[in-house]
DNA sequence: TTGACACCAGAACGATCGTTCTGTAGCTTA
DNA sequence: TAAGCTACAGAACGATCGTTCTGGTGTCAA
């Protein structure tokens, strides 16, 4: 019986994608990838297309144009249990094929870094120095960490409510409680953290 | 005298393209951008690409196909200090450029992420869930934070001498200093840290 | 030995691509 | 007020795209 009537593609395939799309950031077209996985026939590029489509791999955008698939990117750090002897991460998987960027960033246009100034939000793990990461909108959520515009400068602290109002909390019991006077102006809410420590 | 004879294009037309790869993770095609960006003149769109293409924000593959340039992942630091009125950061100047990736990375061959386990680092501003950024090498100096493989495990830590020893000092008292057997394995140094918080 | 299937080559074809050309409305400068 | 430039629109055109079809291997089980 032949149990398996379509075994998975040669994964070679995948792997020279990923380092074109490593290199160039964009899917080839069909013609390119023939050349790319050595094949000289378009209509087999094609079938190739949609099995790795099947397998989550590839996908396409609106517009009919191939794209990354949500499989495609798939990677892990460094595994946190280590197998015996020296690991090399970098030829053990792919961690590479994922950038920072797309980790920290959902829409870059409304994404902006602002530099910590002072310790006022230290029991947080935010330090001075530290880069937060910044999705622009006019209004958060209590309890949100969020970027705000007091006398001109950016503050980073804790969103509160106090009788109604507003107030901005530090993470550290050396700072006060930032009430403002009338309207409370937010740049955005904290979506992450950049330390370079070196 | 007509200082400036060809003002950089609308941002939006950046960011908009960007938030398209940010979703889709290919440029698209010229009639797509015309769509994107609102123009109906294929003729135009090569105008704009031209010139994003002379700004450094997008580039070509071998094969001539369209892609993001060595800009094209910029991102805007916003400066402490902000001008008067609710700031613009798209249009305002002011805004330093970076790629986190670049900020964070060095040498990206001896670069890989590990994952924060546990709590044992929280003093210095590391919390569970948190990336850190690894220089991998074999040595490093005392009062660098490392990563060190114990009992097969990653581990984050002050790395640290006693009676000629090394040892492994967490930042949090709650947990006991490492006094490895033998020789300390150490994985690498810590060049940066980072966090996802939404 | 004969299907049956997987893997691939090659060519044909309409659709879509990006380039290039002409034209025009609005603003600026001399 | 004429000239010049920018910012588009629209159409024409050859090149390239991805699809589809036919056909040829090689392998393996019946």
């Amino acid at each position: 019986m032949a149990l398996k009537q379509q075994q998975p593609l040669d994964p070679a395939y995948l792997e020279k994608l990923q380092d074109y799309y490593a290199e160039h950031k964009v899917i080839p077209s069909y013609s390119v990838l023939a050349s790319l996985w050595g094949i000289s026939a378009k209509s087999w590029v094609s079938e190739c297309v949609r099995r790795f489509e099947e397998a989550g791999y590839l996908d396409w955008t609106p517009d009919r144009q191939l794209k990354p698939g949500a499989r495609f990117f798939e990677r892990r750090l460094a595994h946190d249990t280590v197998q015996a002897g020296l690991p090399n991460p970098a030829l053990a998987d792919g961690y590479d094929l994922v950038t920072i960027d797309d980790y920290l960033v959902r829409v870059p246009s409304k994404t902006s870094l602002v530099r910590v100034k002072g310790d006022s939000m230290i029991d947080a793990g935010i330090h001075e120095g530290d880069l937060i990461v910044v999705e622009q909108q006019p209004n958060a959520n209590v309890g949100d960490i969020v970027v705000a515009i007091v006398d001109n400068e950016f503050t980073v602290k804790y969103l509160d409510r106090e009788k109604g109002a507003f107030v901005l909390k530090p993470a550290n019991k050396a700072f006060p409680v930032i009430r403002p006077k009338g309207r409370l102006e937010i740049f955005g809410v904290m979506a992450g953290l950049v330390r370079r420590t070196r």
